[in-house]
DNA sequence: AGAACTTTCTTGCGGGCGCAAGTATTCCCG
DNA sequence: CGGGAATACTTGCGCCCGCAAGAAAGTTCT
């Protein structure tokens, strides 16, 4: 498994490229895991489920275009649709026709979502510190959130010209 | 949303730590979804797919027992078979039965799983480095190279521990 | 105005994966 | 040695999600 290939040669992952990258797969795949299972156990709520919560009430009126809504949860409008409706038919959000686009549908955080997400936002909170955060100096993560958030913005604006 | 909150009081997520976890959550996402579609689109090798064949490329003899890989790939028992059964009908990998113990199943990687695994590696890699490693400096990369494998060794460790 | 195109959401379908149950084999211990 | 517990894999089932197609509404161009 040498780099020795034909063509365009790209250079091999080094010993700390290939630590960064596999650990930062690895490691998330087990966190969520287990962010997932303390936030079912205490709250009967999935990451998924909490993620639209948690949209919903930082958005103006507690209320987001589904295309929106979609689109900050990478979801695909399916996926969004269908994790819209077990939120609907738990109560936690409602589905409003929008006033000026009769095409669009908001989703709108019941005051029972409210409640839920108050609840089981300590439980998320305390997680992430305990499974990430706690791993990490101060400075791992002021130079963590730099350099994510450049590389999410980066690729977003290439997204946002390439397509 | 403030941390008022009654009982257990778990401070709140300040800035820095905010940008951490959301950039962290969710750069994996779209990079992944990148890489499958470049994976797939010039090799018709799915990431999950590719996994297997990079963890059995690097065990002796090629083959690894269905547990361990299911371990080091952080699947479940019935979803490794069930990617097995993909690879076994595409040829790329065989199973074969352990020799001291009847209980197990090998796998194996086939000539042309190698072949397949040799010809998809440089355009995981250019992905990797494009879509990832890039974005970041050699210094940050060797940190978070440190810090995950830190991260996810712990993590490890409590696991062995726990259960 | 009206035809053609775009946007938004929903539905049918299929793939991936985890859990629980089932089967086969091995290990442990009296 | 023999029966119960543990381990390894497979199968049935259900959930989540993306893609493709469709329905409804808005936009644009002539």
């Amino acid at each position: 498994m040498s780099s020795g290939g034909s063509g365009t040669d790209v250079p091999w992952l080094d010993h700390d490229e290939m630590a960064a990258w596999r650990g930062y797969v690895e490691s998330i795949h087990s966190i969520q895991a287990d962010l997932e299972d303390e936030l079912l156990g205490s709250h009967g709520l999935g990451v998924g489920d909490y993620g639209v919560l948690v949209h919903l009430s930082e958005a103006p009126d507690q209320r987001l275009r589904m295309c929106d809504l979609a689109g900050r949860l990478r979801l695909s409008p399916s996926g969004l649709t269908r994790r819209l409706d077990g939120l609907v038919r738990d109560g936690l959000v409602a589905r409003e026709p929008a006033p000026d686009d009769r095409r669009v549908s908001l989703a709108v955080l019941t005051p029972k979502g409210r409640r839920t997400l108050e609840a089981s936002a300590p439980t998320h909170v305390a997680g992430v510190r305990r499974h990430f955060l706690d791993h990490l100096t101060p400075t791992q993560i002021r130079q963590l959130g730099a350099a994510f958030t450049a590389l999410v913005a980066k690729r977003d604006a290439e997204r946002g010209v390439a397509i």
